[in-house]
RNA sequence: UGUCCGAUGGUGUAAUGGUAGCACUUGUGAUUUUGGUUCAUACAGUCAAGGUUCGAAUCCUUGUCGGACAACCA
């Protein structure tokens, strides 16, 4: 017999790249990644993907992955962004190479290679209003113009760059261009701005620049300097990577040259990803911040209850390609729903309570019955839950006229409380709305879960609280944000148009388990037959709160 | 009337000239003291037309459709 000993792998097309420069020992089989984001906002879970991409890639090859904050824009960072960006990576689970790299510690390298682009003749400085600048740079149907500043002497160029350096003009007055070539049909390569002049402190540098390097010119300069091999970013750079490479060709020396290659980024269904909306959300206070749990922000789903685990398994199932996609959003609920049903203990917990008495259980009297944490854990153990005359069940789970294929509780139906007694609904009270007030049951009491009686089979299970026993908290139940697959996709409406007025239910009164009495922010549950629940960081020992991360496949409501 | 990129089941993603596979979704059935999980099973795909070839999702040509690009943003 002859199996083969390594079954083929399929490779995505960055990883074929890389096996490819490996095998030509291209960088001396280095391989180096970068995360570059700006500190301009919270990281969501397209960057999720990229941060599983580079950083997976890195480890998957035995290379390094460095963190680099692309603070080239001083207007719109800050260092509250890159705090929570370093916790967010970590969270997920990936470590930087070395301290975290930023584009800012670069500026004085920066500016000595403008001069010397500058000293080549390859780039000027330009004192046309901005308006005609555009103007003159064409659309991509037509050609551009030259400036008229374009063959400015050297010497000129080198005194007024020294001088926009050394703030002796005005924001916006000049700005040093690269000179390529103005009828290039890529607009980028149509002599792209180097450097514009912002009298603007910056989080890091303070005060020592008022001239600051745009993208193009910053970003493929710091791969170089910090020995990037494979520079991995979106598709929307693509029409970039010609700049990329000519910005490149003008300090590359050696063999060493790092490669630009772009990837779809992540679009999910029923949400929205842009950093722009999600501020909007924000600023609006039409959530509550960045970390709200209806956000696709890595802190929002961190406080829903999403784990690393959970956001990693999902970011190695969506692939990676050039083609532009949308994600059904059940894929990332499916990924949470798989990795919490591993690790989740089950609790009961009822969150729309009503009362169920059983008659001829002895009044003040209570048991103990033992329940399995985890069934999917041998190791979970087990764990004791009282047992008394009154309990609370979920109003759900009554009908007082039920369809035959209701396998619940129902007038002269039995059914099984899990761990305890199969009970028989004999009679019900309701009050002047019409709504159920009590239940009123007989258990057999040869039935309880372990012994003799047991064996006999119900249609349905419920959970239950013993209602002397139970402890109260608020559990917030999310729905997804949106109401629309694509709420940024419609030309003549808001996206706000589409908000989803529930996507936040909060129970104020629900009924749980007594053995959930001191629970900790952060940890995670599968409520039975509910859905997985976390602790909120709001949440106190007097004033438990609960977020739902996500539903219980639910093949029931679904027929309805 | 530009340049660049892309097109495989409903959604993603493989197959790199040789059996179109996997996951999610959906349907059906089995198991189940969670209408969960698990298991089994089914439905469903190569944008179009030509060409090269014994053989094309793959190579070539043309077309169609989709996306990106005209910030002193990244």
């Amino acid at each position: 017999m002859d199996f083969p000993e390594n079954e083929k792998q399929s490779l995505n097309f960055i990883e074929q790249i890389i096996e490819e420069d490996l095998k030509n020992n291209n960088n001396e089989g280095r391989i180096h990644l970068r995360f570059p984001p700006e500190p301009n906002g919270y990281l969501h879970i397209g960057h999720a993907k990229s941060i599983c991409l580079n950083f997976g890639l890195a480890n998957h090859y035995n290379g390094l992955c460095n963190l680099r904050f692309d603070d080239t824009n001083p207007e719109k960072e800050d260092v509250e962004y890159v705090e929570s960006i370093m916790e967010d990576i970590q969270w997920l689970g990936f470590e930087w190479d070395q301290e975290a790299y930023y584009a800012s510690d670069y500026f004085d390298q920066l500016y000595d290679w403008a001069v010397k682009l500058i000293k080549d003749g390859k780039a000027y400085v330009d004192e046309q209003a901005q308006s005609l600048i555009s103007e003159q740079r064409g659309v991509p149907t037509r050609p551009g113009i030259n400036s008229p500043y374009r063959d400015r002497p050297i010497e000129e160029n080198l005194r007024l760059f020294e001088g926009m350096k050394n703030g002796e003009f005005e924001t916006g007055a000049m700005i040093l261009r690269a000179k390529i070539d103005m009828s290039s049909p890529n607009m980028h390569m149509r002599d792209p701005i180097m450097y514009r002049i912002l009298h603007q402190d910056h989080h890091r540098s303070g005060d020592k620049w008022c001239i600051y390097p745009m993208y193009d010119y910053a970003h493929g300069q710091s791969d170089f300097i910090e020995g990037i091999t494979h520079s991995v970013c979106t598709l929307e750079f693509e029409i970039h990577r010609p700049l990329y490479d000519w910005f490149l060709d003008q300090i590359v020396e050696g063999n060493y040259r790092p490669r630009q290659i772009e990837f779809a980024r992540l679009n999910l269904s029923y949400t929205v990803m842009s950093k722009r909306k999600l501020l909007q959300l924000v600023e609006e206070n039409l959530v509550n911040g960045w970390d709200d749990p209806r956000m696709p922000t890595i802190s929002g789903l961190r406080r829903r209850g999403y784990t690393p685990e959970s956001i990693r398994r999902f970011a190695e199932r969506i692939g990676v390609a050039k083609r532009d996609n949308v994600i059904d959003v059940g894929l990332l609920e499916f990924s949470v729903r798989e990795h919490l049903n591993e690790i989740a203990p089950r609790v009961f917990a009822v969150l729309n309570p009503v009362k169920v008495i059983i008659t001829n259980y002895p009044e003040g009297q209570s048991e103990e019955v033992e329940l399995i944490n985890n069934p999917e854990d041998p190791e979970g153990g087990s764990r004791i839950v009282p047992f008394s005359r009154e309990i609370y069940i979920e109003r759900d789970d009554f009908m007082e006229d039920p369809p035959k294929k209701f396998f619940r509780m129902g007038p002269g139906r039995e059914v099984r409380l899990k761990g305890a007694y199969i009970v028989k609904c004999e009679d019900y009270k309701k009050d002047e709305n019409g709504a159920i007030t009590e239940i009123y049951c007989t258990a057999d009491m040869d039935s309880k879960s372990g012994g003799a009686g047991a064996s006999r089979k119900v249609k349905g299970t419920l959970h239950w609280v013993s209602a002397q026993h139970a402890i109260d908290a608020e559990v917030r139940v999310y729905d997804r944000l949106f109401l629309d697959e694509d709420p940024a996709g419609h030309k003549d409406k808001d996206f706000k148009e589409f908000m989803n007025p529930e996507s936040l239910k909060v129970l104020p009164a629900c009924k749980l388990e007594p053995s959930l009495a001191d629970v900790k922010a952060g940890d995670s549950f599968q409520f039975q037959r509910l859905g997985y629940f976390c602790v909120d960081k709001e949440s106190s020992a007097d004033a438990l709160v609960f977020n739902r991360t996500v539903p219980l496949r639910d093949s029931w409501s679904k027929r309805k």
